[in-house]
DNA sequence: CATGAATGAGCGTTCATTCAT
DNA sequence: AATGAATGAACGCTCATTCAT
């Protein structure tokens, strides 16, 4: 019940937003009483910052098991990483949406253990980069951490407008962006 | 008092978000009553359309004003769209949280006026990358709609996560941007 | 211009109803602001009670005419003033079902103004009756009040159903009135 | 509670009209708070409509059981209905003056359910005119539907004026309705 | 005469949350 | 484990009225 109760608020928050979707919208969506809700959350934030938890926690993990991989080097580590998350964009569209847009509805309490999370996904991009840098794959041209944020932005920025039932598909979104991270435009 | 009230109102928006926003903070801040309020919008709806169509309408102006240049090549067009664009989201800041943000609130009727600036707005860089591949300046090696969306995520995530107070100055990042942007990764 | 708030105000307090009309609504059809309602009227209520007053005044005066008529039977005045009625429920609807439906919203001290005449007008009716039953024209039957109370409300209930542009023209509609309140329904 | 409700409605909406009664006067006068209104009405417009649907499903219902009695003639019909409403107006008095007087802020949606009955009961009573007319209990001298309507005009205007405190007793006026009706004035 | 800005009180409605059962 | 009744605070919005100009 609990579980079915996140996956319905997932859908609900990423169609509709956190605070349009009331807790009387998703149980009457699973056809339980407010009642229930509130035996497994104890409130709608809590119920949010798990919903959080649960997205950075899956893409952390990706991401680090990538990053952890001896056996390839920086290019194709970031190639990989990209792919993890335009694939999770297009999987776990709500969920994305939830991450990206709702964070300001979590409280000071529940951010403690999601900030951080964040974080370190970010950061463990930069090291990507300083480490691509330092091994002579990436040029040295720009401070690694405003790298790591343009990288972001560019596959965090997809689910502000990517359909994937529009004309481009998944792969070909992922490979033109490791492409252009690669190379840049100027010829 | 009814630029008043729409400059107190992007702070507050900005800062809290448009729903968390009522309009008793935002007269309360001014020191006016609600009826105030009312007397020059017809609802809250429509001062969030104001806000955004003056923001569009404001950076597509600018935009056009640097498509129009014909004394200078694509490469420089692009450099110059992405410090308009730093430079926005870094003074403008609230303004550029809600047109990022808040989307989703603004009506039906008032979407006709701002979706159309906000497309041709990305068209418009669109074609600014065909153009410079058409010339011989970009290399084609990607769908020129995914460049666009992938500059625009670049500069956009800014007001995710700048911070003007911080480390890292106007100047560098949008110099930095240019920089990724042109070049790439690899050496 | 004070005539023309009130003949404004008729037709908008007869379609939406008094409580439904804002003053924003009267001025803004007339193309001033309210200011100037304010100039003419001490209140929305008081313009109401103008409204009822001339129309309550317009027909006890057509009532007194029939009835101090000394060449006419009580019979003939009866007919008459049946058909006043029925002709002021139709050329004059909107007074009529302000008259009719908005009397709860007049204020003690303007009431004092206008019950008067209104219990004028039902009191002369009950006269005529209690006349034309000392004169033998008229059955002995039925308490005057209670016959006068019953022929009112044959003719003040037009307001709520009877629509000039039906089936049913004035003239059969009065003159059907006069027949069924004179012979009754029995054979 | 819902019913609790629902009467203290009646008697507020009876004294002081629909509009002039707020959803915090019921409540205050109840002793709960507005939201335990909103747990069983999901509006004041859906609960009025439903007094009016009660009011004239009852009405109704007596009416046609009269209607139905085969061993009674077309007068003793009418008789028997106009004591009906004479009855329901006086011991519901607050309900009927709601029915007649707050039709309009029924939305269109429970207008449907409502109206056809409205319909219903003069069309039954307009037939009950003419069968009286067929069988020769009656005279044909004017329209049916006209006849009906100033029927339930006599008797429906007593809302408006009856005060079962006052000198006439329910039963002089249903009695005195009924031998106006049957009878005419003229001797 | 008329305007336009402002007030303040109130309204219908929503909703996260509580709690006895 | 779940229900259903109830709360209370807030919200967007309306509107009769005032008043300086």
């Amino acid at each position: 019940m609990k579980d079915k109760i996140m996956q319905t608020s997932i859908q609900l928050f990423g169609k509709k937003g956190f605070t349009e979707t009331s807790v009387q919208d998703i149980v009457n969506e699973i056809g339980v009483t407010k009642g229930t809700f509130y035996y497994y959350f104890t409130s709608k934030d809590e119920l949010l910052a798990m919903i959080h938890y649960e997205f950075i926690n899956n893409i952390l993990d990706k991401q680090e098991e990538v990053l952890n991989n001896p056996n390839i080097d920086s290019k194709e580590k970031l190639d990989q990483i990209v792919k993890v998350l335009t694939y999770e964009i297009k999987h776990s569209a709500q969920s994305a949406r939830i991450f990206f847009r709702e964070m300001r509805h979590i409280s000071e309490e529940h951010l403690a253990k999601i900030s951080p999370k964040r974080h370190q996904f970010r950061k463990n991009l930069e090291k990507l980069v300083t480490d691509g840098m330092a091994n002579g794959e990436f040029q040295e041209h720009v401070r690694p951490d405003i790298l790591s944020y343009a990288i972001l932005g560019i596959t965090n920025w997809s689910y502000f407008w990517y359909d994937p039932s529009g004309p481009i598909k998944e792969k070909e979104l992922a490979e033109g962006y490791v492409e252009f991270i690669l190379k840049g435009l100027l010829k």
